[in-house]
DNA sequence: TGCATAGTTAGCCAAGCATCTAATTAATAT
DNA sequence: ATATTAATTAGATGCTTGGCTAACTATGCA
């Protein structure tokens, strides 16, 4: 029952559900992708990161200074939520634009991504 | 999206999770015997019951001095995550433990448990 | 070796929440 | 009508949480 409750105390939140959608269409994102997904400091998005973690949802794999985040959908158990959130947000306009955010978001390199994040000016705006 | 937060929001109370398991089982259950299986005050029961039903998981219906709540079957939407919570309890520790409190509560009248609540020892006990 | 930097952890604060008691409302029963 | 009582609402309190800044860790590069 307490794994359920954090289960569903991690989908309760408005931007961690913006970031499982992100990661159910993007299959991997890096923190730095997030955290301009949805705009907090890089400290608030690796809370969050936490917490979905911790709720069996979410894995990371680290690679050199990036740390890469991906829905857990070898767990069986939550095949079926994890299709059924997928559904329910599918035509959500908040989750929509998300979508498009992160397109821009994707089409450079993290790398190219923090410099930006730092002001350096560097993706394609918008 | 911001239905969806409710909805998860509402189950992510370990209470309230039990609740719903209740009502999963006997279909309608009246406040006194929710209050009865949860131990807590009739005042803290009935707003978990509140924060249920504006999730639009739950309905209630008033008979008399006493209120029924039930689970929105009909709403399709979450027929799916209904089906998935509950598999996922069908063997909880906790949860069984509830199902056989629950007989014992349901073995008696509303009226009845409402006295027994003020004390005064009527109900078959354990 | 030492600097720059992506991400996490720690410490703080304001908002939210689960719980209680007390007051209120709505229905029954005398 | 008046008293009783099941349930809700109001108000208070302590705990949790989402956000921030700042400090720390760890990785890559010069």
């Amino acid at each position: 029952m307490d794994i359920l409750t954090a289960l569903f105390k991690a989908l309760s939140d408005r931007n961690r559900l913006r970031i499982v959608s992100a990661l159910l269409k993007h299959d991997e994102l890096c923190a730095c992708q997030l955290t301009e997904l949805i705009h907090v400091t890089g400290a608030t998005a690796s809370r969050h990161m936490g917490v979905l973690i911790s709720s069996g949802l979410v894995d990371s794999r680290k690679d050199g200074r990036w740390v890469y985040y991906r829905i857990r959908r070898e767990q069986a158990d939550f095949g079926v939520l994890i299709g059924w959130i997928e559904s329910q947000l599918s035509h959500d306009p908040g989750i929509e634009h998300d979508a498009k955010t992160l397109d821009d978001i994707t089409s450079c390199e993290p790398e190219d991504l923090c410099r930006k994040q730092r002001g350096d000016e560097c993706c394609p705006k918008k």
